[in-house]
RNA sequence: GCCCGCUUGGCGGAAUCGGUAGACGCAACGGACUUAAAAUCCGUCGCCAUCGGCGUGCCGGUUCGAGUCCGGCAGCGGGCACCA
């Protein structure tokens, strides 16, 4: 058998499709059904990695499949350009960022391109071209004229040697990860936008994606944070303070377990009693000096400062309160102020513990004793009925709530609130490699928009990056320009724009990259929204939050006609691969380890010494663990398809796929075999016979097979439609062309012009080649997807697994849709009932049609 | 710490309407072909055992019947707002 040889024929038929233009999307049609599949965009870091491999390949599943289907499909491909890596490449080796992210294109575009994928390359673009970044800037300035843009001060963790800000990845043990020193927070006056306006918005349309993974929607759900609660204000014991101090709770109904109130570092009280008090100052200061991000906020040490303070209890005005400053409360969040209940919540208990005020529990959990429930280390936050408190004893939590709100609300304390964990959205960085914000400082106009006609404001070209602090604010002259609104003397804004900003809208300037506005309605009320956008999980609560407020906050800026940007969300898994270490710890690479396998163990030893090896668990591919497979080395050995069909078929899409070498050179045989099944096949025509026995056992299992692999294309379970296309590969064998009746051949004809179709979106290369062989007219690309029969898809006769006791024993033949009755009497009937039953008796028959039967019995 | 997932043979996984657990692939083992190797082909392949029994992370529940549903636990992973 002659080797089907990839090398050949891929770029052959890379170069058939460029020529035929196979995958232009076609003009906005309302008349034809549109497809827009969209894989989330990459980060020109290089080189192409196998995770971009599984997510493009993955996105050309559909793409292919939807193209055969008849649809004009979108499937374009970008570059998400700016960033932080381009600076840090400035930093370590003296590149210009941009020179160095448009090489990466370049290079990343090939590799991609080299992949087959079905993609309209004349729609590419990068977020860093000033076409792109421009006209961010002029919705940047509708959303400020909407009043949705605003400056205040915000704390950043800033690297005093440096001088710059770092992000939370770049701070390591509280220190810059580059300069070592220890990491200060700075107040600075930054950008933010207004998503907390569309709270609601973004919680309510969640129920409107329905081909969205649940997990990704209750993770937005739980992000957005929407509680419903109380505002309210404490009195101060001391009647000299005649101001309150109001706190937020979600739970109004603990309100009698109150031990104590506490206040952010940051809250203006807090402020006012350091002010007049060196420890509580120094205090405070303690806190500045902690982490910025949430996680590290949480599991540090619980710590208060007791402010001598007193307030008192709303409902029992006998009851004082200390007000404590405590490091677990958010500025940011609810008033920044709030009660304690210990009983009832882990933080306040782990608090109360340590500084020893009282636990009264409020809330008795089902079941539980009155006169002895006490909680000790683990706080009740579970349901239960309320006690030792007041006029709330004996209801329920809701009903508590309830009636505490309408309480506070009769005495004028407060009332019943809803409240957001989402914060407004930060947008400045502090960075030159990032779109300008378009504003002016003027020293007598204030804060000026740079006007529309003078976008975009555009990088000047000679940035001198390659030393610490903002190259943009060091440029001698960038910033210095005429206030658009007296013409005197001001300066640009410096920051710019986070890259989530950048990533919120791609999808958009997709519809018409040619658009002088942002985006050319009429492109966008046809593409949009993106059918199918496929990406990491990772993603699932930022970008994806931020791409859907920016969509609605283009919709009502007039660019847009949808709400939300993605009707169908894919999120897949990474790919990991198994990690290698000398004895000494150190990571060797895939490459210079042999693996020797014996019966079940396998042993692993360095190629070049033979030095033993220990093999470590399969991780997410990263160049620390040198675990990484380079894509180009994979298809130079074992050609594109196979790679495609490897990532493709090893596990589901959702999952981590675990890429192995043996894996793919089983992908490998499959695309020989295939290649070997189509190369066996005589010329036809040949007289069919529709009656022969081997002709239709092929027919029924070519029309079994379709059904298949369609549902499992739609339903993005490819790892089960690539197994049912081995299997057919082995019926093929079994069926094969040697030796074979013109009937066979004639029906073998048929099946490998399905099966053809079949294999294109996954194989796209190894279809053509196949396609050509046996005459199909023009290209793989452009034929039709197969239909099936539904007649044809099922058998005769079905086998019925017999249980007894729900314990499988024999099974049965019976005619395909057979009413249960009759199976019944079927089974009582069979002698091989009788015998196996004896002595026993039948208290029960169960018979699910063409599933199963299950005989309860007894004795 | 909080939120969200996941857990099935030696390995990736299949069974997604509660109805035969282990499809398909990988690895391994045995055989054919070969001077030999590679490639290819054929066969075996959850565990224990003679009939048969046990098995889907662990404990419990619902059901005629549970990998699938419910409660609890454990382990692993993702996110936590300036990585993208």
């Amino acid at each position: 058998m002659t080797r089907y040889n990839p090398k050949d024929t891929e770029p052959k038929w890379r170069r058939a499709w460029d020529e035929a233009d196979a995958f232009r999307a076609g003009p906005p049609d309302p008349a034809r059904p549109k497809y827009y599949v969209l894989e989330m965009f990459p980060y020109p870091s290089g080189r192409l990695h196998m995770g971009h491999v599984r997510n493009y390949a993955l996105g050309d599943v559909i793409a292919r499949y939807k193209r055969a289907r008849g649809f004009n499909v979108l499937h374009p491909m970008g570059w998400d350009a700016f960033g932080l890596p381009a600076e840090n490449a400035a930093m370590e080796r003296g590149v210009d960022p941009k020179a160095w992210t448009y090489d990466n294109i370049a290079r990343m575009r090939g590799e991609l391109k080299e992949l087959g994928l079905s993609i309209d390359w004349s729609r590419e673009f990068a977020t860093c071209d000033v076409e792109y970044y421009g006209r961010q800037q002029a919705w940047f300035l509708d959303l400020f004229e909407k009043g949705l843009v605003y400056r205040k001060e915000s704390l950043v963790n800033w690297d005093p040697v440096d001088q710059t800000v770092l992000a939370n990845e770049q701070v390591i043990d509280g220190r810059g990860w580059r300069s070592g020193a220890v990491v200060e927070k700075r107040r600075l006056s930054q950008w933010f936008l207004r998503i907390t306006d569309y709270a609601d918005d973004l919680t309510d349309d969640l129920k409107s994606l329905d081909r969205w993974p649940e997990k990704v929607r209750t993770m937005q759900e739980n992000w957005i944070g929407r509680s419903r609660g109380a505002r309210f204000s404490f009195r101060f014991s001391d009647p000299a303070r005649a101001d309150g101090l109001e706190v937020y709770t979600t739970r109004p109904d603990t309100l009698f377990g109150a031990a104590f109130v506490g206040i952010a570092a940051d809250h203006p009280l807090a402020a006012e009693v350091a002010a007049a008090n060196p420890a509580a100052a120094a205090f405070v200061e303690t806190c500045r000096q902690g982490a910025v991000s949430e996680a590290e906020i949480e599991t540090a040490e619980k710590l208060g400062f007791d402010t001598g303070l007193k307030v008192r209890h709303p409902f029992d005005p006998d009851l004082e309160l200390p007000v404590w400053i405590a490091n677990f409360i958010l500025m940011d969040y609810g008033t920044g102020a709030i009660f304690g209940c210990p009983a009832h919540d882990q933080r306040d208990l782990d608090f109360a513990r340590k500084y020893g005020l009282p636990v009264r529990p409020v809330v008795l959990p089902p079941g539980a004793d009155p006169s002895a429930f006490e909680v000790g280390e683990e706080a009740w936050t579970g349901a239960g009925a309320l006690f030792n408190s007041g006029f709330l004893d004996g209801l329920g939590i809701e009903d508590a709530k309830a009636a505490a709100i309408a309480r506070l609300e009769a005495d004028g304390a407060g009332e019943g609130a809803t409240v957001f964990r989402l914060r407004d959205w930060g947008v400045s960085r502090q960075r030159a490699w990032g779109c300008p914000i378009p504003v002016v400082h003027c020293p007598s106009c204030g804060v000026v928009p740079v006007p529309k006609a003078s976008l975009p404001v555009a990088h000047p070209a000679d940035i001198a990056f390659g030393k610490a602090g903002n190259a943009l604010d060091r440029h001698p002259t960038w910033k210095h320009v005429a206030c658009p609104s007296c013409g005197g003397a001001a300066q640009r804004e410096t920051d710019t724009l986070d890259t989530f900003v950048d990533s919120s809208w791609y999808f958009a300037r997709f519809a018409d990259v040619e658009s002088q506005e942002p985006v050319r309605k009429s492109a966008a009320d046809y593409w949009l929204p993106v059918d199918q956008y496929i990406g990491g999980i990772e993603h699932a609560v930022l970008h994806l939050l931020y791409a859907r407020f920016v969509t609605k906050a283009l919709a009502d800026s007039g660019y847009l006609s949808v709400r939300e940007p993605f009707a169908g969300l894919f999120t897949q898994g990474m790919v990991t691969h198994e990690t290698y270490r000398r004895q000494g710890g150190e990571w060797v690479e895939p490459g210079d380890v042999v693996i020797e396998a014996e019966g079940r163990s396998r042993r692993a030893r360095l190629l070049s010494t033979g030095e033993p090896v220990v093999i470590g668990d399969a991780e997410k591919m990263s160049k620390s663990k040198k675990n990484t497979v380079s894509p180009g080395e994979i298809f130079e050995v074992y050609g594109v398809d196979a790679a495609r069909l490897f990532v493709l078929s090893d596990s589901p899409p959702e999952r981590d796929a675990q890429w192995s070498n043996a894996g793919v050179e089983g992908a490998g045989r499959f695309v020989n075999g295939v290649g070997g099944e189509f190369e066996s096949q005589p010329a036809g025509p040949h007289a069919a016979d529709p009656g022969d026995p081997g002709a239709t056992t092929l027919r029924r299992a070519t029309h079994r097979l379709t059904r298949a692999v369609t549902e499992a294309i739609e339903t993005f379970r490819f790892n089960s439609g690539i197994a049912r296309l081995y299997e057919f590969l082995n019926l093929l064998r079994e069926h094969k062309a040697e030796g074979a009746s013109p009937a066979l051949l004639a029906e073998r004809a048929e099946a490998l012009s399905v099966f053809a179709r079949l294999i294109a979106p996954f194989t796209p290369h190894l279809a053509e080649e196949c396609w050509a062989r046996i005459g199909g007219e023009g290209l793989a690309v452009f034929a039709p997807w197969p239909d099936y029969d539904e007649a044809l898809t099922r058998d005769a006769e079905v086998t019925l697994p017999v249980q007894v006791n729900g314990k499988r024993r024999w099974e049965i033949r019976a005619p395909a849709g057979a009413e249960p009755a009759d199976v019944e009497k079927m089974v009582l009937d069979d002698p091989e009932t009788a015998r196996r039953l004896e002595g026993l008796t039948i208290r029960k028959v169960i018979v699910v049609k063409d599933r199963i039967v299950n005989i309860v019995v007894a004795g």
